[in-house]
DNA sequence: CCTCCGGATGTAAACGATTACATTTTGGTC
DNA sequence: GACCAAAATGTAATCGTTTACATCCGGAGG
């Protein structure tokens, strides 16, 4: 590997000079400038970010800590996050499928030298409460619970997307909803049920935990909890399902036993993922700026690491809204679609 | 921030035995081990990644540089990557959205001392031509043109599943084959359109190139290619996608204008999302094992990474596999599907 | 002609770890 | 108790940079 002392020497200067032209200090002469660029260009060198940041104690990089995340979800927020680093002129550092405390912190040790900062998405664990970690390292919580306020945190507005969605149902004339849940011990799952609760509740129906069915948040579990929705007794006329995934597991399978839907079966999920709109019916849905989450994270994440106010912790959320098309609306709803923040 | 000199300082031993407790050089008596060990979770410290890698040569981190990508195809990909670097406890350092070679180029010089080695996916810029990156670093291709063999790469079967796709539409007797091509001077695409073009060829059958529309890889794309070839007269009784999100899109198109699937338009597609199997009807594909390019790139990479045998670069591809669903055989394909190595 | 100043460059000390080598301690053997 | 190998620990160089400080040099001002 040709270092910064391989340039100097073939250059005949100091590597404080070489130094100087790399690191953009503007004070070396144009000719010798020139002169090391062209040794640099001959030799292919290229400075060790490894070294550079050992000296100026910044890596720009951010580290990101993600749990098991599969499909458009996982891509969107990869996606925002890295736009948002790289205007930053920063790099990304990906750790995925953590799920315990232990295994978190463990991921968090491995990082220290090698970024500013951490996103961190847990909605299994209680960030909070990580206790085995580097000091002094700036942390943006990303769709997870965060008990108080000691922390930075940028979540979706799931509470008020559920509800929306349920009360779309319910303004349709349905009585009988149904909930296929996310994933156990999920935030994001419990607070969607949250909204679908209190959706209900506010419209004066009484909250059945019969029509409230496990789900796990891929396309196999939406079918399977269809499936057993499709035995209740009375069976539930309309169904919102926790994400788009489990939204078109449950389309499926009404479909292969006959259940027309949105007539017999109004069907919602949540997410919006770009293929929503191609179902068939299309999926009406609760859309999420998944690629604008992972932007305000990293902004967060990196006025945090810029200034060392630890005073101001914030909890932010991205707006979600209700994307209605047929298979809940019937065919009463126009193709294009109707939209309501 | 706390480092090893302060665990010394106060465990009152050198920093040569605070840090062979840490680098797990089992010669530290276990009397001495523990105290520091104490000392260490007291004062919250955690060995500077960063600093040992300077030392060691070693960053255990391989990097990731990948091109505009989306929804299923990125997760899984990143998720093999993980897995398989997390296996040989590497990380992994993304970075996205690169497209022109000056673009790579840079986010290559970029990494220089971050990573050990990089894993490329750079579809449309031939990547043996890059030239001005830093010397002696280790690369693996993946899904990219590799003109030579100066280079490892990775890819898959895109030509053999291409062209047993349309095999496979042939043998049910359609002669009207269309593809909806992939992106531009993408090689996937390429490869895909060659696989198409020679299983026609193979059955006698004229490759026409008003059968041949432009597409784009996503579902907006294979909605307009699709209404176009509903146009076309004749019109094709079979539509080959070269990726799923565009027969998704093609699959939406055909049922707004009535076009019945699979009895007057078969439609195959190419990945085999987990989404497929749950279209209507569900979606015929070329099952691409996603994952395993990620993992196996990985393996390829470490490799490379661990032997500095220059010599011997390989040209590997992983294997894809029909799976028929109702897309393309009628109602005569029981729901189990078949598969077709 | 001397001074002084500023621009260009060099010298050397960091950054936080690892590790070869030197040194000290320990404990077993006679 | 002396001797010696082995075990435990310390010393200091090193990784590839950045940067405060020192140095050198030429020219402007007096």
């Amino acid at each position: 590997m040709v270092t910064i002392k391989d340039v100097a020497r073939q250059a005949d200067v100091s590597v404080a000079t070489v130094s100087r032209v790399f690191s953009g200090a503007n004070v070396v002469s144009t000719e010798t400038t020139r002169k090391i660029r062209d040794v640099a260009a001959a030799l292919r060198y290229t400075p060790h970010g490894g070294a550079r940041s050992l000296i100026t104690r910044k890596t720009n990089t951010i580290g990101v800590l993600l749990p098991d995340l599969y499909g458009e979800f996982f891509s969107e927020l990869i996606r925002g996050i890295d736009v948002a680093a790289r205007r930053a002129g920063f790099h990304i550092l990906v750790s995925l499928s953590h799920a315990d405390r232990s295994e978190i912190e463990e991921a968090m040790r491995a990082m220290r030298g090698r970024v500013d900062g951490v996103l961190l998405m847990s909605p299994h664990v209680d960030a909070e409460s990580l206790s085995n970690i580097p000091a002094n390292l700036p942390v943006v919580l990303v769709c997870s619970a965060s008990g108080g306020s000691e922390v930075d945190s940028v979540t979706i507005q799931n509470f008020r997307g559920a509800r929306a969605m349920v009360a779309h149902l319910i303004s349709l004339g349905h009585r009988q909803i149904a909930i296929i849940k996310g994933a156990a011990g999920n935030y994001d799952s419990a607070e969607r049920l949250r909204g679908y609760r209190t959706a209900l509740r506010d419209a004066g129906i009484s909250v059945e935990r019969a029509l409230e069915v496990d789900g796990d948040f891929t396309e196999a579990g939406g079918h399977a909890a269809a499936l057993q929705l499709i035995g209740r007794n009375p069976r539930p006329t309309a169904v919102f399902a926790a994400n788009d995934c489990m939204a078109i597991g449950a389309l499926s399978a009404f479909r292969e036993q006959g259940v027309r839907v949105p007539d017999e079966m109004a069907v919602g999920g949540f997410d919006d993922i770009p293929l929503a709109r191609y179902m068939d019916p299309p999926l009406s849905s609760v859309h999420v700026p998944i690629c604008e989450l992972g932007e305000r994270a990293v902004v967060r994440l990196l006025d945090a690491i810029g200034c060392k106010n630890a005073g101001d912790h914030k909890r932010e959320r991205v707006a979600t809204h209700l994307v209605i098309r047929r298979s809940t609306a019937g065919e009463a709803v126009p193709s294009h679609e109707v939209t309501n923040a």
